[in-house]
DNA sequence: TTCATTATTCTACTGTAGTAGAATCATTAT
DNA sequence: ATAATGATTCTACTACAGTAGAATAATGAA
């Protein structure tokens, strides 16, 4: 499921992703508390969501149900930036990662016991 | 220096990092033949990182000369990606890219190694 | 010097993501 | 049944990235 999410819509799908199954109504409650949306600013990218086919419409209740997981948005961003800035090498990414020092020593052992947990 | 650069920027900075100090009138020709730009919009976009300050003229010739480098602008959208959508932390990023399979097993030997001598 | 050509700037259109008011439809209380 | 309230859709504005034509300035040829 190739698809670009624009980042208004991923405001309803981090909702989705993280509380699973959710009514309409109670993703226009959780967007007006979290990032001030009016609710048919709710609706209308949920809207959005439904006619590029990112979620599906469950009744009754207008229950949204997220199609695109969160991994393939992961994954369909991450190509993205690599294709854009590191010359479509996800090792250079990577790299560029660890030089950096962005990671913490906590972070750097994480990675660590998940790589060594790999073969 | 944290600063976005839009795609059509970024065309002309890849040429700056790639090639170094390059004239405009040179961008316009390479611009023109690899996006198929009209040589007003790459003066137009040229002007746009000037402001910016993502690069700076130099005369005679109207040299352009990156300001921001590659590194910089890697880094600023890395970091934009992973607070989109790894919710801030690079090691999930770095597990992502690991757990998809996108590394031959030879890169991921490499680094194994190279996390191995790190910290 | 004047003309022609090329380099540079000014100005503006286009498409679309983000946002939400107004209109309509559905439900509930009286 | 009707009014009132809440849910959903319709429609449209705004901001801005992308693009380039027209206007102007600089340069070189005659």
């Amino acid at each position: 499921m190739i698809m670009k999410l624009f980042d208004s819509e991923l405001n309803i799908m981090e909702i989705l992703w993280r509380d699973g199954d959710t009514p309409a109504k109670r993703i226009a409650e959780m967007t007006k508390e979290k990032v001030g949306w009016s609710k048919t600013t709710t609706y209308t990218i949920i809207k959005r969501c439904l006619d590029k086919g990112a979620i599906e419409r469950h009744e009754p209740n207008f229950v949204c149900h997220a199609v695109v997981t969160r991994e393939q948005a992961q994954e369909h961003e991450t190509t993205e930036l690599i294709n854009k800035m590191y010359d479509g090498a996800p090792d250079r990414l990577i790299a560029s990662l660890l030089g950096q020092k962005r990671l913490s020593t906590e972070e750097i052992s994480r990675l660590k016991r998940l790589i060594d947990s790999m073969e």
